[in-house]
RNA sequence: GCCCCCGUGGCCGAGUGGACUUAGGCAACGGACUUCUAAUCCGUACCACGCAGGUUCGAAUCCUGCCGGGGGCGCCA
């Protein structure tokens, strides 16, 4: 079921063919109609004629009877399109039909893996994990949603010269008392009082060093340790995920120690193909285009001049991992901005060895960082970072306190009042998240994002809730049955559009599948976000003026409430492709 | 010093070559509740594209320079 921004591109193009084959037709939405097709303009110049003469020229071979019930020239050269209220009608009701709603699997489905998330071992998980984790959790949904074979990874910070002060610091307070800390959360106040030592008692540094030799040599009882301090990071990593409710699993854990026997093979093979060159002890290649401070080549350093390896050398064999094992065709690295030039050169190093071959994409997805309402990086009081959990804990708090103010805690069993607190607090966060642009800075207000007003996830939460409202409401038992498919199939059938509101409601409807597609092409939630809130909003004005249950005959309120119908499905959906939950009621 | 990202009204923010005299949201003001959950809707008002040049029939969008903010630039990840 092709969409209607397809249909009509489909057409245009063979309209703009018949002046000049190939020329774009730039199909927009417009303010002024539908969709208007802007790509007369541009030829103007090519062709040589006047854009207006161009314009009319499209309009009058452009096949457009059965969908269009008015294709306009106007303003310089402007083709509007406004769509024939059947044919939008005939467009939604096939999408209130049809299970995935409009949206067709792609034709080109690939290997995708996302590297997301990525907390450090012994080390809390603060607000920089956030976005990271929010925002691959959507891409990985959204991704599979479209057929993909999305591999999620969690390349966890798992290894490395500070696992000798852990190690050392689990011996000290006693594996009992290290269990306690790690499980109920302090892994900085663990961390800290390793670092403590370290750095003021000689004694406990020289011990951590030989600890790194021993963890290195792969000294049994230092393994065993090692996997102590790793495995209680990861139960808490779960219980963070989990209550955050994204996707990644233990079995998505691939972190640094998976690599580590990986390493020295990267190194020969580089020195093999010519690249390697030592330089003041270290083993780099330098990738041209790479700059230093003085204008100098920049080295990837692969293995420091102490002979440990360094992060680069493990980010070039996860690169040969994922094409060589796992057969990745695309790679996308949900990473923070300021590792845009340390890709950029693993990326080239990849290419020059040949383990990146050009049918398969290397992605920097790169996001801003969280600011706080002083529009500097989100801290404590203290100027500490802040704790993730107590994020996501606060908001579930104060979702929980917004509901009590509005008296919503009365209407719902106190178990329905905690998972909506909690599913109002995530979606609050997510959405805040997700909802603006990736690369830019955000500002993390509380009052914002939980004033459950305007364009948040709360709002677009209780759209959803109104209008499965309706169907407790409704007679018919068909209403309390939400599953696409069945009976839902003849419902579909009966939607009619009559009042503006009506067809400016199936307009957003049948707009659904084009959104996700734009998402996933651009690597941008915030584009679907963008969709459901308008969606929402349009849905709401219908609302307001078209009475669904006191409709005036009985095919209106049918029509209506197949309408209403549709609407939960898409945003319910459409949020769960964001990760946020849509509750039943709220 | 070099490189990258960002700069849109009081605030947040979409738009990256087309009708833009810039969407939407928040905050403000005025209306609509014995409701299909008002966590809503309708309306009003609001001196915004950092600055200066350039390219173009047309620039918030492309190019150059500058200003402001953030980040990166060899053994941390």
């Amino acid at each position: 079921m092709p969409d209607v921004a397809s249909v009509l591109a489909q057409r245009l193009q063979a309209a703009f063919d018949t002046v000049a084959p190939g020329a774009d037709p730039v199909l927009r939405p417009s303010d002024r109609a539908d969709f208007q097709a802007n790509g007369a303009l541009a030829l103007a110049r090519r062709l040589g004629r006047p854009p207006r003469e161009i314009a009319d020229a499209i309009a009058a071979a452009a096949q457009l009877d059965d969908v269009c019930e008015r294709v306009e020239v106007s303003g310089p050269g402007f083709v509007n399109l406004v769509l024939s209220t059947p044919f939008v009608e005939r467009s939604v009701r096939e999408m209130a039909v049809d299970s995935r709603l409009g949206v067709e699997r792609t034709l080109a489905p690939e290997r995708v893996v996302v590297t997301y998330s990525h907390p450090n071992v012994a080390k809390e998980m603060h607000v920089g994990h956030l976005r990271s984790t929010v925002i691959g959790d959507a891409l990985c949904r959204m991704l599979g949603h479209l057929g993909h074979d999305v591999v999620r990874e969690n390349h966890i910070g798992d290894w490395g010269t500070p696992f000798g002060m852990l190690i050392e610091h689990l011996l000290d307070v006693g594996e009992e008392a290290a269990i306690t800390k790690l499980s109920v959360g302090d892994l900085t106040g663990f961390y800290q009082a390793a670092r403590a030592s370290f750095d003021g008692d000689d004694e406990f540094k020289d011990r951590s060093r030989r600890r790194v030799v021993l963890l290195q040599r792969g000294d049994a009882e230092t393994l065993r340790m090692w996997r102590v301090l790793v495995d209680h990071s990861i139960s808490y990593f779960d219980e963070v995920y989990e209550k955050l409710g994204v996707l990644l699993t233990d079995d998505d854990i691939k972190g640094e120690s998976f690599y580590n026997p990986m390493l020295p093979q990267v190194v020969k093979d580089l020195d093999a193909a010519g690249l390697l060159v030592e330089d003041a002890g270290a083993l780099c290649v330098f990738p041209p285009g790479f700059t230093n401070r003085e204008g100098g080549p920049l080295p990837l350093i692969v293995q420091k001049s102490d002979g440990g390896f360094g992060y680069a050398a493990t980010d070039l064999a996860c690169i040969r991992h994922r094409v060589d094992v796992v057969g990745a065709t695309r790679m996308l690295y949900v990473v923070g901005a300021p590792q845009a030039q340390h890709l950029e050169m693993c990326f080239a190093v990849s290419r020059m060895a040949g383990w990146l071959p050009s049918g398969v994409e290397a992605v920097h997805v790169p996001f801003g960082s969280v600011l706080g309402t002083d529009h500097r990086m989100l801290r404590t009081r203290a100027g500490t970072s802040v704790k993730l959990v107590d994020l996501l804990d606060e908001a579930v708090a104060r979702a929980a306190e917004a509901m009590a103010e509005r008296g919503r805690d009365a209407a719902l069993s106190s178990e329905e009042q905690r998972s909506v607190a909690h599913a109002l607090g995530m979606g609050a966060i997510k959405y805040a998240d997700l909802s603006t642009d990736r690369v830019r800075d955000y500002v993390f207000d509380w009052d914002r994002m939980l004033s459950f007003e305007g364009d948040t996830g709360p709002y677009l939460q209780y759209a959803h809730a109104r209008i499965r409202s309706i169907f407790r409401r409704a007679t018919e038992p068909a209403g309390a049955e939400p599953e696409p498919g069945g009976e839902r199939a003849e419902r579909g059938s009966v939607i009619v559009l009559r009042a503006p509101e009506e067809r400016a409601l199936g307009l957003s409807l049948i707009g659904y599948s084009a959104a996700i597609r734009a998402a996933v092409e651009e690597l941008s939630p915030s584009k679907l976000c963008a969709y459901l809130y308008s969606l929402a909003t349009t849905f709401t004005t219908f609302y307001e003026r078209c009475p669904v249950l006191r409709a005036p005959d009985e095919t209106t309120r049918l029509s209506r409430l197949a309408l209403a119908e549709t609407t939960a499905l898409v945003l319910s959906e459409g949020l769960g492709l964001l990760g946020i939950e849509a509750p039943e009621r709220m």
